[in-house]
DNA sequence: TTGAAAGCGGTACCAG
DNA sequence: CTGGTACCGCTTTCAA
């Protein structure tokens, strides 16, 4: 049997509730039994029983964080600015990873909440609100916040401002003379954030005199496969001269595609990816993007719990920004 | 106030007792009002508060897992294996990301102890005996498992062979011709896992007759750097014809730092990697591999805490086995 | 098969 | 500033 409170407060001759009080921190007492209590449980080995606690108020400062398995290695720096947040509003983040198996998400649903976490962040998960998760979601009335990922009103959302990102996109590649541009990984019909890029990047091409191109619009999967069966998919000569990767996995197929085509790029092909991750970055030539400051998505969500009640439509952007490197071409209008 | 087992209870015109027995399932009851109280807890939308359980019950089916942050790709890998079969035995991952903050490693582990895990899987993580983490964590009797690391004889581990994986490598190399090899990415000093590469690597080397070159062995961190400064380190012409990197962002770097300098890959520089996940496979040449099961290792972590008593020095090995690709050429003996 | 009651380890209120 | 004590929600004897 671990040793308990009680156990302390034996040795000090003292009450729990003192050596708790103690302890934790909180209320009045004596500053100098309180070192002597410390000394105490610190030499006796003691742990806090962190279910007892939980239990006795109620109430934890455990943030849940559900990550979708086939994890984007976003999630990474998403989490890594949560940590720091965390850490230092003293949070503690229970992680959970979620697959698509729909009655593992339940359970894994399930357990979060069990554990009474304060609140849920979701990375970029897409969810229905037919969902039977959805619903179980909201049946508690923990607060919940996506993160990366625009949802329905419903949900309060931290990301970047996708409609306007592909502005910037779009407004960057037709700086640089392109004008047949595609969109790649972005077709998926139920995804959000994919219909504000779809939109953005149509508005955008049409602010600048462009109507669009609906099949340059294509490929639904957030996946490396998809970059590569692009460059199949349309053909040499591709009809296009510059590609947008939805994401960088799908950026890296769409270089990789061309390259195993004998199309040079950027020569023949300009592609920008989004999300700018260090895989953007291990490629030959560097890939250009438009990077999204995940580390501060992170950051702000832990801010965002512990300051506020989060209204159900809130939504928070960052920043997106345009960094150049070796896969964007300026075209020469004359071609 | 949320639901409880009591207000079922109630509702149900049972005691709080049987409702548990049934919910849990342990005991004796009435198939029929265990159908009736399933429903009503369904239909009430009850959740059952897991601190409390885990408080009466004194132990959890918890199992914890430290991932380092710096979180080397293969870690997804594990934990995916993990998962499943966590999700097969009943179990629940408790997963805790370390960075190299001592005072936050502490801090995350003691957040894990004080859950009352009843087991700590460590992903490749390297610690020492005398650190105050490794004190902590062992000072608590919980069953500890190393994951892809092979530590000292106090923790059991599940790994590659990392000795033999080396002969298997360094084999292959030789059968296409290889004798002047570079192991990149092995050098660090701390490292049991690094140790154990080097000894085989030198070992396997002599087996064919071959001194080592110790220059040949460079490179401390596990970097997509050091593969990059490796061949800057060495300067052209490359004073070997191959090279191992310890894990595939290294010799991602080492491809790229090839590239950079104008060396063909794999006509003037064999490349093999070990791991083989993802990454190693959306590079140009694909890189050939001397491939670990990580998927296989969390299966076999969950399925090893499960079923026994773990002694501290048990060791499980996985195999690992060479993934031909693109980056190793076979040499002409006469060169 | 079911119920009463005693905890599990902390916390917090209220008295002292 | 400190102690007594009644919970928190669930599990688990032991009796009924």
């Amino acid at each position: 049997m671990a040793i308990t409170i009680k156990d302390i407060a034996d040795k000090a001759g003292l009450s729990p509730a003192s050596v708790s009080r103690i302890l934790t921190n909180r209320g009045r007492f004596n500053a100098d039994t309180a070192k002597r209590v410390r000394e105490l449980a610190e030499s006796m080995g003691y742990l806090k029983n962190q279910s007892a606690a939980d239990l006795s108020q109620k109430q934890s400062r455990v943030i849940g964080v559900l990550v979708p398995s086939e994890h984007t290695n976003f999630a990474d720096e998403i989490i890594k600015g949560m940590r720091s947040k965390a850490y230092e509003l003293n949070y503690e983040l229970l992680i959970a990873f979620v697959d698509v198996n729909k009655e593992q998400q339940l359970q894994t649903v399930h357990s979060l909440l069990s554990r009474k976490v304060l609140a849920i962040v979701m990375l970029a998960v897409d969810i229905e609100i037919a969902d039977p998760v959805f619903n179980l979601l909201t049946s508690t009335g923990v607060q919940l916040l996506s993160v990366s990922n625009q949802l329905n009103n419903e949900i309060p959302s931290i990301s970047s401002d996708n409609y306007v990102m592909m502005h910037q996109i779009v407004d960057y590649l037709y700086e640089h003379g392109h004008e047949k541009i595609a969109l790649i990984g972005a077709s998926n019909p139920n995804s959000i954030v994919a219909k504000l890029r779809r939109q953005g990047f149509i508005d955008a091409l049409s602010k600048h005199g462009i109507e669009h191109h609906p099949d340059f619009i294509w490929g639904t999967e957030n996946a490396y496969q998809t970059g590569m069966d692009a460059i199949k998919h349309f053909g040499i000569p591709l009809p296009f001269t510059a590609a947008i990767g939805s994401a960088d996995i799908i950026s890296v197929g769409i270089l990789n595609g061309a390259k195993d085509a004998q199309i040079d790029v950027p020569k023949d092909l300009s592609i920008i990816t989004i999300d700018g991750t260090e895989i953007a970055q291990i490629t030959r030539p560097i890939l250009s993007a438009a990077k999204q400051d995940f580390q501060l998505m992170g950051q702000l969500a832990i801010s965002a719990l512990d300051e506020q009640e989060l209204a159900p439509h809130a939504v928070f952007f960052t920043e997106t920004k345009i960094v150049p490197s070796g896969t964007v071409t300026t075209l020469d209008k004359n071609n």
